[in-house]
DNA sequence: AGAATCGGTCGAAGCGCTTCGACGATGGGT
DNA sequence: ACCCATCGTCGAAGCGCTTCGACCGATTCT
């Protein structure tokens, strides 16, 4: 492995000269540059990272945590990472890769180590314990999710509470009126991502504002959750025409329980779903829905870091605005 | 942050003395490793990574390259990644995640720069061009998949050919003869990763070496996909009675063709699906079926990497034998 | 014309750690 | 009683890089 010597020695001129050829941070003249590049080509030379993070204290790394939770999501959470890793190349930084299972000891280890320049968290919940220990950090951090709390940690997510807007602004748009919505299991709400609440929270003052009739549901894992949620949605609006679901797992069960009670979408009943494009056009019906934007919140997340690393932009929350997707669930409803 | 040298005046004793007392490199006292210890603690002492290559030219980074493409497998292809990220945190080691599509300068950057002891290379081709790259590496390199020639380069896999077999096996055991293989898309055939091809030739001479009467099919992904496979299928061998399903994709639009056309599972016809747990139990009958145990080959690929940068054990190809697990999908042939 | 400025380059210090050789103090073997 | 090994520790070199101050010659300003 050629050192900074060995270019400097080939293209005859200092190991200083070489450095700022690469950084750019001193004015080195077209020729002696183009020497140095030549040389650096010639030799196969790459600058050893540990001794540049060393000497400037910058690793070009970045943090990213993923909960390795093997529920539903996986293929988001996927998106997410592909994003992060693609837009941290373009800033020519790699990305080190956590779980979130190590918890505050893995963010403390690789922090205090100087391994990375900047944390992206994904899955904060509510009161995560984690909020507390980025603060203690001296690396930036930012959060993909929205604390009750961020503690001035800059934030990233889709604005759950218009996506809801959206969904049912769309049903209404429509002419549909009484309006259910399938939510997540019982444990989403409670386990402590607050997206599940946002998104109940905007879907309840969307309802007032468009002055519809609604219900809302969360809904258990498996074809029995699926059921008992559709039964009582059934019980409490009756006569409901649409459905607003929140709830990627439930999809097939539910669209097996919609057929078998001889309902069909959107004929009998309309549907918009929140879910990734590739879930909403495996279905039956291609489904009308709001996608979750994984990948611009992954790059969104990136660009942050980066600016936080450049002492640019002051941190806070940026909330994506949704988008909707119309595909074949939804019709103005019967008669 | 405090660095060594802190902690060796806080414990009153030389860094080189922090040093061993950290690496075990050199027998210390007790006493002078417990005050050495409490130093530590107390100042919160992490040592710079950085550095710490430097000085060591040992990073304590796996590299890990993941392919991109979402297409169907995502969630074998986290697993993998979880999997593989756990397995390094016991060796004390941290995972650097590089996407397939930065291709050979990928691995050419990481590994030249020393950030890495080592690489893991996931969905690796027929005659991948990375292969040679990673032979001209200092690290060592273990692959996930198995090419035409590993150039002497470790590999991990799932032994296909031994899949296949166990679930011609499994169906042979339960009295049928008369089965088809509905494969892949053509497009993973000719993609270049060579399981299915492996899948295909153990399904042959199992189907041989048991007597069977069998048949392949490769089938195009959607609806019309399948439709077409089970058309062509019972054409060519009427009365089959079992099917391989060595496609996780086909699997839903698979259920709604059979439900269709009137045939039930198992009573009609019997099942065998190659894919994960999860996948074999989110269909409306649960499948028997052959695991990728990606969990098993992400940490067998993680210990190969140990070994090697021991010095410890020679290359090799490692191929893993399959499970069957029994659900509720396969039933003796009707009559 | 002399001072101030700028472009382009060099030398050397120093980032925080590991590791090698050395050294005194023990203790066992003979 | 003497030599050698071993244990436990220290000092210093050096890993490969960045960056600061200095320097020199060529402009530019006044």
């Amino acid at each position: 492995m050629p050192t900074i010597s060995d270019v400097a020695r080939a293209a005859g001129v200092s190991m200083s000269t070489v450095s700022y050829v690469l950084s750019g941070r001193r004015p080195i003249s077209a020729e002696t540059s183009a020497r140095v590049k030549a040389a650096i080509a010639e030799l196969g030379y790459h600058p050893h990272a540990g001794a540049r993070a060393l000497a400037s204290s910058r690793t070009n790394v970045l943090a990213l945590v993923v909960p390795l939770r093997v529920d539903v999501n996986v293929p988001v959470i996927m998106q997410f990472v592909t994003a992060v890793v693609t837009a941290a190349r373009t800033y020519n930084h790699d990305v080190l890769l956590l779980t979130k299972d190590e918890g505050t000891a893995g963010l403390e280890r690789v922090a205090g180590a100087t391994m990375v320049d900047a944390l992206i968290v994904m899955d904060v919940e509510r009161d995560d314990v984690r909020i507390p220990a980025l603060g203690r950090l001296k690396q930036p951090s930012v959060l993909i999710g929205l604390p009750d709390d961020a503690a001035g940690i800059a934030c990233v997510d889709l604005d759950f509470a218009a996506t809801a807007h959206e969904c049912l602004a769309h049903l209404a748009g429509h002419g549909h009126r009484r309006i259910a919505l399938v939510g997540p299991s019982p444990a989403v709400y409670e386990r402590g991502t607050t997206y599940a609440g946002r998104f109940l929270d905007g879907f309840t003052a969307a309802s007032d504002e468009l002055g519809l009739e609604t219900v809302a549901h969360s809904c258990e894992p498996g074809a029995a959750g699926v059921r008992a949620a559709l039964t009582e949605i059934e019980d409490e609006l009756p006569g409901a025409t649409a459905l607003v679901v929140h709830n990627e797992e439930a999809l097939v069960p539910l669209f097996e329980e919609l057929r078998s009670r001889g309902r069909r979408v959107p004929d009998d009943l309309s549907i918009v779903a929140v879910c990734p494009r590739d879930v909403a056009t495996s279905m039956p019906v291609h489904l009308t829905s709001a996608d979750i934007p994984a990948h611009d919140v992954g790059t969104l997340a990136v660009e942050i870091a980066m600016d936080l690393l450049d002492g640019r932009r002051t941190e806070g929350v940026r909330l994506l605005p949704p988008t909707i997707v119309e595909r074949d669930s939804c019709a103005a409803p019967r008669g």
